[in-house]
RNA sequence: GGGCCCAUAGCUCAGUCAGGCAGAGCGACUGGCUUUUAACCAGUCGGCCUAGGGUUCAAAUCCCUAUGGGCCCGCCA
């Protein structure tokens, strides 16, 4: 098979070509949750960052916060009472939900950046008032006012939409009503820098810098990030990239007005969840990043993306196959002799600021539910399992899995060992009940640390009429055993009954080395001579 | 109406840029570890690469066309 290169290294190959210093850009507007699939855009534009820093540049990448966009309405998680005043204002300008963050787009922003540290993502942020009030724009609105004309016939030729007689590439906040997508520009002062404006919702009329006093429209104000950044290479959604839409006039008014080069497209398909669809804020099918982050380890979310070209769907499912996931990518991170191919998406899926546990996420499924939950016990069954961690990482991975159990997990990876013994117990057989005696003996007289596999052996020696576990069992059965009922099935059963009021379980051995020996020798004895 | 993306094993997808033996993981099945349980190891099964045409010594790959699915063209990635 002919060496694979991946997604990543391809664009960053074109990029290189095209150009002899890369800054790679993404922007998205936080007026509500950030759910996962924006996170496949900086983790999409993190991965060709990544891969040119490799090949030996030194890009730029910038996050840039659409925070001057304004309040497009009183979305459903907002109270109406509170919130219908400020719809068209920028949401940098109108007070947070919680009242905990300086505005409302910081609201939002600020765990979306949280969780780009998590996932070991380190764009430059930026955030668009800032960029506004600091007068970066100011060029580019005095070009954009003087090329009124020129834009609105792009604009009518790329996107077939006629455009309004009155409309302006340029937004001002009207000073009355500090709305930002209502008042009318009625002209510019190219020296003072100033626009003069009508705004027919309030009656007001007045004059704005263009130092802070208002914003470009989408469509001329991308371009335009792209000059005054510099950007090289972009990944946007295929909203976007539709004809007709924003990068198609972008490209013109770039090349154009701005006369500058467009970047290098990187147009990535959505994330959609389970069998529900899109991922979309305004249809309730979401889940934000930080409720993501809670249950998938990062390094495994950064392999979702890694692992799957850009312009392919990804179906995201967290219940059973985030667990194949996970596993999947612990698979590949552990493999003795992976292919070139293999590597870079490990390499990709890996941060040197993101650590996640050795401990297999399937496994930690056990030992949580062994330990109950509890943390300390946690890292004490993952010591006995020869995990040697640091605390801290074992608890962050314990913390994904509790949450995974409660909120996504089908149920039958759900069990819980009982604090006493099981109702069920009542039900075991007088063999069973000999077998458990004679288990408990054997656990006991144990000289050595006991492993799954010794565990197993012990279970299965009970065929053997010569071994001790079998003369025990004898013994406490009061006779000879019916050869019908030395089944191995029924020993598990036994020993899941005893533990969990259940038949079955994960496989024995390794479930019963997450277990303190002397409580198991305990629980088995109860269990034996249990009678209701 | 205009356009974009996707379609490869039961499932999830690599492989398409740059044409050269049809691939991986999961699942299933079989076996191994003195051993039916959600661990481990080895192996097997599994595909008219959606369909039809074209280019070529050679096509999953490039070019047309069709079908199915997803989506965009009102500032939702």
């Amino acid at each position: 098979m002919t060496e694979i290169t991946h997604w990543a290294d391809v664009v960053a190959e074109e990029a290189t070509t095209k150009n002899k210093k890369n800054v790679i850009s993404t922007g998205i507007t936080p007026s509500g949750h950030i759910h996962i699939g924006n996170m496949r855009e900086v983790l999409t534009a993190d991965a060709v960052y990544c891969a040119l820093k490799n090949k030996g540049e030194e890009p730029d990448f910038f996050y840039i916060a659409d925070n001057y966009d304004p309040l497009r309405k009183v979305y459903p998680f907002l109270k109406e009472e509170d919130y219908a005043q400020h719809v068209g204002k920028p949401i940098s300008e109108i007070p947070c939900p919680c009242g905990q963050h300086k505005s409302y787009a910081d609201h939002f922003l600020e765990p979306f950046i949280a969780a780009m540290e998590t996932l070991g993502i380190h764009p430059e942020v930026k955030r668009t008032d800032e960029l506004y009030k600091a007068g970066k724009f100011v060029d580019a609105i005095k070009t954009a006012l003087k090329n009124r004309d020129a834009i609105a016939k792009i604009l009518e030729e790329v996107s077939g939409k006629e455009v309004q007689e009155d409309w302006s590439p340029f937004n001002p906040i009207c000073e009355g009503c500090k709305r930002i997508n209502s008042a009318k520009v009625t002209g510019f002062d190219e020296a003072e820098e100033t626009v003069s404006y009508d705004c027919p919702a309030c009656g007001t009329s007045g004059k704005v810098s263009m130092t802070g006093g208002g914003k470009l429209t989408w469509r001329v104000e991308w371009p335009a990030k792209w000059k005054i950044l510099g950007v090289t290479a972009e990944p946007f959604g295929k909203d976007h990239a539709s004809s007709g839409g924003s990068y198609d006039s972008g490209i013109r008014i770039s090349r154009e007005i701005f006369n500058n080069e467009p970047p290098l497209p990187i147009v990535y398909e959505w994330i959609m969840l389970g069998e529900k669809g899109a991922m979309s804020s305004s249809s309730g099918v979401v889940v934000s990043i930080s409720d993501m982050l809670d249950v998938v380890p990062p390094e495994a979310l950064r392999f979702l993306i890694m692992k799957t070209r850009p312009e392919k769907h990804i179906k995201f499912d967290p219940g059973q196959p985030l667990l194949n996931l996970v596993d999947e990518y612990e698979r590949l991170r552990d493999k003795e002799e992976p292919s070139e191919f293999e590597k870079r998406i490990v390499s990709l899926s890996q941060s040197k600021d993101v650590k996640q546990s050795k401990i297999p996420f399937k496994q930690m499924v056990t030992i949580y539910q062994v330990a109950g939950g509890d943390l300390d016990k946690i890292d004490a069954i993952a010591k006995r399992s020869g995990f040697d961690e640091d605390p801290e990482i074992i608890n962050l991975m314990a913390h994904n899995v509790g949450l995974w159990l409660d909120k996504y997990a089908p149920s039958f990876a759900k069990f819980g060992v009982k604090d006493t013994v099981p109702v069920q117990a009542a039900s075991l057989t007088n063999t069973q009940r000999a077998f458990l005696k004679a288990f408990a003996d054997e656990l006991l007289a144990a000289d050595k640390e006991l492993g799954p596999e010794d565990i197993q052996r012990i279970v299965y020696e009970t065929k053997e009429p010569a071994s001790p576990i079998s003369k025990k069992m004898e013994e406490y059965a009061g006779g000879e055993i019916p050869a019908e009922e030395i089944d191995t099935k029924n020993f598990f059963s036994a020993i899941y009954t005893a533990l969990l009021g259940q038949p079955s379980g994960p496989k024995a051995g390794w479930f019963l080395t997450s277990f303190d020996n002397s409580f198991l020798v305990v629980r088995f004895k109860e269990a034996a001579e249990y009678r209701p």
